[in-house]
DNA sequence: CGTGTTATTGATAGATCTCAAAGATGGTGG
DNA sequence: CCACCATCTTTGAGATCTATCAATAACACG
């Protein structure tokens, strides 16, 4: 398959860079595609290579010693994942798993190296993406340490409609395989809790669920639930 | 008060810069000093300065719409704060408290944006800096997903420890005020339920307690509690 | 139509929060 | 120098959320 120029359009870290030099940037990039359940890198080795997904979507995961599973990341189309530890010269800090069929562009960190040196604005848009993944990770923090399960995964299925919501007959479903076991993981919980608070709003209409799927149907309420300090139930 | 060079020596941000750029540098700071209980900055202002700590302690908090306070950064001598936001050109994400007397050296965000076109080992550091920055944050997050409150305390206990500990007859003394409020803020937890903890460990003579102050006498213990997954009791 | 994965559901135990009150501690002003 | 005050800390009892254990059910795939 051959790359051109196109694709990089919606990549944050190369905006703003001139013809030319999309032209370098592109000349060094090659082309992987994964089958869902492939992985791109494993956690704690050495970061070697730096991706952006055009199609599909990669889940990074962290695994504790104790075999306990967080999710760190669901990366969607136009996204870079790799990137703090290629740029940082990290080793990778989870692992890159493709939840669908999904096909990348890649860099080696050599090349990357090379990039960054040669075109400024390549580390200026790091800088601003970095920045705007920690304010994310700062606010999943300030969730997973004041806010009840409930909240938690309200907040988070928001944030996946919002990123990840295809438009259906009824209402907005997240267009990806989506396991309660991943929702756990992501909410810092049990696949069990998960199940049953969805179970609860499946009754009162705000979701709609099926394997692996998820339909968010009403998202006022489940804004409402993830604001309100208290669950409203009645 | 003049500011020298040997002010930036150590100053992660500003390695590797020549003699002539580490002057440009410095032309552009200003220093201010903080008193216990003064802000640098609020949560949610735009950012409009970037500091480094030379003296003291800040500490960087997050607050909630229900009034709940988490503790993002403890910050220390030599490291820099506001520098995502100023970087990247977001408001702050929080409020930097100093906890004791505190000297800084700041720069504006126009200051910032000219150093970071100008000298670009500037930005290549910044992307280092906060890659670690991201590292310790997902660290946190998994041990808040996947940890109970005791195990919690023990790791942020040692990451303080090993951060500010200064060494005193009877082990480990944290150098700074440290109520156990603020590592309730750090763990998601309550301060009941870290007073518990940390008075069930004095017993075992795992610390020492004081008021607003913590000596870990046996980090051996420790990182015992803080790594078995099992009480170890008695 | 097996078979393995994913999901539901019930019962129970236990960790933590919440509510409540009282006890230290250190600073300040008279 | 002492009394007072604001803060910080300890401690108890009870309520509750959530994990854990256990079993069954639904689903997709070959």
């Amino acid at each position: 398959m051959t790359l051109d120029l196109s694709v990089l359009e919606n990549v944050a870290i190369f905006k703003g860079l001139d013809r030319a030099a999309m032209e370098s940037v592109l000349s060094l990039a090659r082309h992987q595609a994964f089958a869902p359940g492939e992985y791109a890198f494993s956690q704690d080795h050495d970061s070697r290579a730096f991706y952006v997904l055009l199609k599909g979507r990669m889940k990074v995961t962290q695994l504790t010693v104790e075999g306990h599973q967080v999710v760190l990341h669901f990366v969607g189309p136009g996204e870079m994942f790799g990137c703090a530890a290629v740029c940082g010269g990290f080793a990778y800090p989870g692992t890159a798993t493709a939840v669908m069929q999904s096909e990348t562009v890649v860099w080696t960190r050599a090349a990357m190296e090379t990039l960054m040196a040669r075109f400024s604005p390549i580390a200026l848009n790091a800088v601003h993406i970095l920045g705007a993944r920690m304010r994310e990770m700062q606010t999943r923090m300030r969730e997973l340490a004041t806010e009840r399960v409930e909240r938690r995964v309200a907040h988070t299925l928001l944030r996946l409609a919002a990123s990840a919501g295809r438009r259906a007959d009824n209402g907005l479903e997240i267009e990806f395989p989506l396991s309660r076991q991943d929702i756990a993981e992501m909410t810092g919980t049990t696949l069990h809790t998960v199940s049953r608070i969805l179970n609860a709003w499946q009754e009162r209409g705000v979701v709609e669920l099926g394997r692996q799927k998820v339909v968010v149907r009403d998202s006022r309420a489940l804004g409402a639930i993830a604001e309100h300090p208290a669950n409203l139930g009645m």
